[in-house]
DNA sequence: CGTGTTCGTTTACGCATGTAATCGTAATTG
DNA sequence: CAATTACGATTACATGCGTAAACGAACACG
């Protein structure tokens, strides 16, 4: 079962930090998304039933902790949309960008360095 | 309004080739998705309404066409994809396939090609 | 000890989506 | 012309999602 967008924010806030109490999560996203404690109560149970989180009791209450890793949950999203619309290639994607000069010269640093350091490896 | 999973197969199928009637569509879509008449004529409806299609009738019937074009939507759709989970930055996705190991000989290649045409194109 | 508070659990509800079936009407065909 | 076919339009219905409210049990407090 894949995880939703508001389930993801829920799981931002575990990734970042673990274990939280639901009290101490509602802190946190309450102001920023305006949800009600009740909100991430039921966010928090989907999760749970989707096993992308575990409960550990703490005496009347629970501490949640991701299950699932940001770098899982992130691998399958990027692989998702580069099987949909790059026909599962990385280079198209980048070179999309490119096209709608949406590569900043940072990026563009970014990328080269990256491939340096390929080639490093390599050798 | 965005498009949803099975709607953007069938905008495939309109980005392929365009215009096209619903007749059409399906015998592409019956075969390969599964799907029955009534499913292709509802999507191609809800794609109406969020206006990613028109239609010119045709006689009797209907000619379908992209509105929304495949550029359009795949841009959306990466950039969404960008902004939530690398801070929207590329490198930082092209790094994470890296460390993946999920970047091929030929993309490496082709994203070497990629930066070398940054470069004319700079000077 | 009863009662309010604090948790988690259960239920709710409207909208989107996947997947059609049904309806109405125009065209075709016997 | 009557019956059937071929289309699009309308309606349906289960499931997931966003967003909570209500319920119930365990504590804490007076």
């Amino acid at each position: 079962m894949s995880i939703s967008e508001a389930e993801a924010v829920v799981m931002d806030v575990l990734w970042r930090q673990a274990p939280r109490s639901a009290e101490d999560i509602l802190a946190e996203l309450g102001p920023t998304q305006g949800w009600q404690e009740g909100t991430v109560k039921s966010l928090l149970n989907r999760l749970l039933k989707k096993k992308a989180v575990k409960a550990e009791r703490d005496g009347r209450r629970y501490l949640y902790a991701p299950r699932l890793t940001r770098e899982q949950y992130v691998s399958q999203e990027s692989k998702g949309l580069i099987d949909r619309l790059f026909d599962g290639r990385i280079a198209p994607l980048v070179a999309h960008f490119s096209e709608q000069r949406k590569l900043s010269r940072r990026d563009v640093a970014d990328l080269r360095k990256l491939l340096e350091e390929l080639d490093d490896e390599q050798s």
